[in-house]
DNA sequence: GGCGCCATGTAAACCGTTACATGATTCA
DNA sequence: TGAATCATGTAACGGTTTACATGGCGCC
């Protein structure tokens, strides 16, 4: 997936710190992770060095100086070309909220193609789980019964997200209403 | 997590090659992802040099032969440490679903220990998605929509495994009927 | 004949974490 | 006074992937 582009991607949302970074993946780190400091720095460092970022220095009151970086016209085209490359064979959970989270860059049918194709991966998989012949370890019972529930939940999900984006927008009640 | 313990945790559903690993892993793999040979097979390697498995080759008419690889008691013991040792601090899904699937080596107080420790985790991560402001960012928000409706079904699936398990046996429904 | 599956392995390159280093502020 | 948060950074270490290497079988 790389993380450098993830978090070029990031920068699409707001001009961020590393330590900003860091903090608003807090909550879905239990899902995707969150880089750490060491990798972070130098990722900024290096997107900063290529051009696709732009770093600027904010001295507020007595608080150490945060270093703020901004994504530039060469960070979105950057950007773009690598969204829309293939996401094939990018199959994990992980992968595809890491993406969902870029989902601003996106168009509306670039969105629900997308929606669409994790909709089929994911109902692959689920059907390989119901498949399953019934194994006498108790751990992979858990663990397969546990993935059923995930595949289902998302597939729930994915369908609810579908129906909201690819119905025609009705007045006042387009995306921003999601 | 250590790839290597948990390799070795998978050996105590059955005698497996590095091939069989491999595929044993496949239908979680959107969700675990699934090491590559390049790592499993030094891996194996160097947990029959360190006595925790056994190797033997098995020729099986023309084809290839196969190595198997089956726990020892040493492996047995290094397991069942490395197992009660803390697992705080794996707020990862990924993480405990690798440990999930090693139920079979815990406890059933252990196990119960386990899903209750993991249900407080992920209440905590459902909570702070709750409360999140407004976000004007449409892949923030789908993102965080997300996480809420994983999150909720896991914690569906915990209530739902908890009371299968800590309910007191009854006749003919215990573990196994899960 | 070519493709895909079975089956194992090695080495280099890559990426990320861990540990270390610094330093100010706020709260108990 | 000590701990936690804010805030940035470097270097070594470790683990994984990627790419390469080999070889037989079965199917179209």
């Amino acid at each position: 997936m790389s993380s450098r582009h993830f978090i070029l991607g990031l920068l699409t949302q707001r001009s961020m710190s590393g330590y900003d970074v860091k903090q608003s993946l807090e909550n879905l780190c239990w899902l995707i992770g969150s880089p750490s400091f060491g990798s972070l720095y130098p990722a900024l460092h290096s997107l900063s060095e290529d051009g696709l970022a732009s770093m600027d220095v904010i001295h507020s009151g007595d608080k150490p100086p945060r270093k703020v970086y901004t994504i530039t016209d060469k960070g979105r085209k950057a950007l773009e070309e690598w969204l829309h490359q293939s996401m094939d064979s990018e199959t994990s959970q992980k992968a595809f909220l890491m993406r969902l989270m870029l989902a601003s860059n996106l168009s509306r049918p670039g969105l629900i193609a997308y929606l669409q194709q994790r909709h089929a991966r994911v109902a692959e998989y689920q059907e390989a789980l119901q498949v399953q012949e019934e194994t006498s370890d108790l751990g992979q019972r858990l663990a397969y019964d546990y993935g059923l529930a995930i595949a289902t939940a998302e597939l729930a999900w994915l369908d609810r997200m579908l129906e909201k984006i690819a119905r025609p927008a009705l007045a006042g009640e387009g995306l921003d209403s999601i």
